[in-house]
RNA sequence: GGCUGGGUGGCAGAGUGGUUAUGCACCGGCCUGCAAAGCCGAGUACGUCGGUUCGAUUCCGGCCCCAGCCUCCA
């Protein structure tokens, strides 16, 4: 059975899919005004993981992730950059894009943005005012009614009044807004100079950051739908808001489970673009195979925070590279060993624990190695049921080959034919057992990235 | 100040009221011309102070420390 943690309970809970229909899973996605980065690149890995295992688990499944293509910082780096916004956002969609493909990151079902859906945001807004939930303020801006909202604050545990009593609150209010009480939110801003607007019933103007996820959410997936996912930090304010929004504006439950996956932290710091310690998730590829990045993401459990050191990715790559080299020259065919997959959806269908889950592979990782010398388990069986378990991890798809031969992400290197050479020339030396230049030619290699390992069947070879 | 979530062996990272997590690294042995990979084996843990218990890393309480949110942020 498998079992989530819900945010909004603060407690796992059995998952209970919809009497009919499929799942429907809404995540909050990226704001496209700059390259994703490895906090970005967590949280696509963590809901596509959620997707494929929900599949996996035999659940038909909706998922939607939205683009946030229009806001503050986008209009910021536009006008900054001398662009038009629909140039930039376009820019860094296709970027992201290509990331995450190159992550093995399965797009979801419905990528809707937020410009395109202006009509759904209207709409929202317009119920929103008219029963009594939002107002317009003086400026022009439509303010959300926190106070109105009885249950503010559930899903981030604080109180309207606790929040006010944080240090800062009162500057909560930027100059310009005129809200009727500071904890209230806008839902339209009213154009000004030099930003992109659309024309509304409160006049033009562009709408504010939570309504788009409430408008599209519903538009996609009906006014109550099963899951809502994104980043740690959104639980407040944005997500909050989201229900208040939504809740009050179609008057059902808005959402059954929120799951909020941890942050990205270099050496015990949050990974963020205004402290400047990010990585970008394409210079990382640069060093790295993306199923490294993959590996490593997966290696510890989606809520807990993941630390990011210089050699965590070293780490990330022996230990993949150890699946593959088990996994080199298995035979064909073979059969699901159940009580692996048992002992592998014991872990997954514990809030998809994914360390536990590797765990199990390495497990059985071991036993395909003991199984090369005559084990109680046919290897070609322990090969395919490690493969597909290890399919909803999207890790371990590639023949083995292409990850111990690929580039490894290196540049410069020995090409296939240079490296073939030397082989050759290694192997003559071998023959004349001169040893000198055999551990010559191997070393001279290693130096390059090169490995080499003498076994019965000849010498093969694999790039670090 | 309020609210979250944490503190596990050199590093990463699960889990459990009494029995080996797992991975990477490191050490010994086997294998190898020597290596590598693999196999076999060893070692190094559970922030701190109390409490409950026959027994706590695991439950309860205090304390210390860390990260996050309370403002844009995955």
């Amino acid at each position: 059975m498998l079992e989530i943690y819900n945010s909004l309970s603060r407690r796992k809970q059995a998952f209970r899919a919809p009497d009919s229909g499929p799942v429907r899973m809404y995540v909050c996605g990226i704001t496209v005004y700059d390259y994703i980065h490895l906090g970005h690149a967590r949280m696509l890995i963590v809901f596509d993981l959620v997707a494929r295992y929900l599949r996996s688990r035999g659940y038909q499944l909706t998922y939607v992730r939205n683009i946030t293509d229009v806001d503050d910082k986008i209009i910021a780096r536009a006008n900054q950059n001398g662009e038009p916004v629909e140039a930039l956002t376009q820019r860094f969609i296709d970027a992201m894009h290509e990331d995450e493909d190159a992550l093995g990151i399965a797009r979801p079902d419905l990528e809707p943005r937020a410009t395109v859906h202006m009509p759904q945001i209207l709409g929202m807004i317009g119920r929103l005012v008219e029963n009594g939930s939002a107002y317009l303020a003086g400026n022009g801006d439509v303010y959300f009614r926190v106070r109105g909202f009885a249950a503010y604050g559930q899903l981030s545990g604080r109180t309207p009044d606790e929040m006010l009593s944080a240090p800062d609150a009162a500057a909560d209010v930027d100059p310009g807004e005129e809200k009727e009480d500071p904890l209230d939110f806008a839902l339209w801003k009213a154009v000004k100079p030099g930003e992109p607007s659309w024309d509304s019933p409160w006049g033009p103007g562009r709408p504010g950051w939570h309504i788009e996820c409430s408008a599209m959410s519903t538009h996609c997936l009906g006014d109550s739908f099963d899951i809502h996912g994104g980043g740690q930090d959104l639980r407040f304010p944005h997500h909050e808001n989201e229900i208040a929004q939504s809740e009050s504006a179609t008057g059902a439950r808005f959402v059954d489970v929120w799951m909020h996956n941890g942050f990205v932290r270099v050496d015990e710091e949050k990974m963020s673009k205004s402290l400047g310690n990010f990585f970008t998730v394409r210079d990382l590829l640069q060093h790295y195979d993306a199923e490294v990045i993959r590996f490593f993401v997966l290696s510890s459990h989606y809520r807990s925070p993941l630390n990011y050191t210089d050699s965590s990715l070293e780490q990330a790559r022996n230990g993949l590279q150890a699946y593959y080299l088990a996994l080199q020259d298995i035979p064909a065919g073979g059969r699901l060993l159940e009580h692996w997959q048992e002992r592998f959806r014991a872990a997954m269908d514990d809030d998809f624990n994914t360390a536990e889950a590797m765990a199990v592979l390495a497990d059985l990782r071991h036993e395909i190695n003991r199984a090369r010398d005559g084990g109680p388990e046919p290897l070609a069986d322990l090969g395919y049921t490690l493969r597909t378990l290890a399919e909803p991890l999207a890790l371990l798809q590639r023949p083995a080959e292409d990850f111990l031969r690929g580039t490894g992400g290196g540049v410069g290197g020995l090409s296939d034919a240079e490296i073939a050479a030397q082989l050759a020339e290694r192997e003559q030396a071998r023959a004349d057992r001169d040893w000198a230049r055999a551990d010559g030619i191997r070393d001279a290699l290693a130096s390059k990235g090169v490995i080499l390992e003498d076994g019965a069947a000849g010498t093969s070879w694999r790039r670090t």
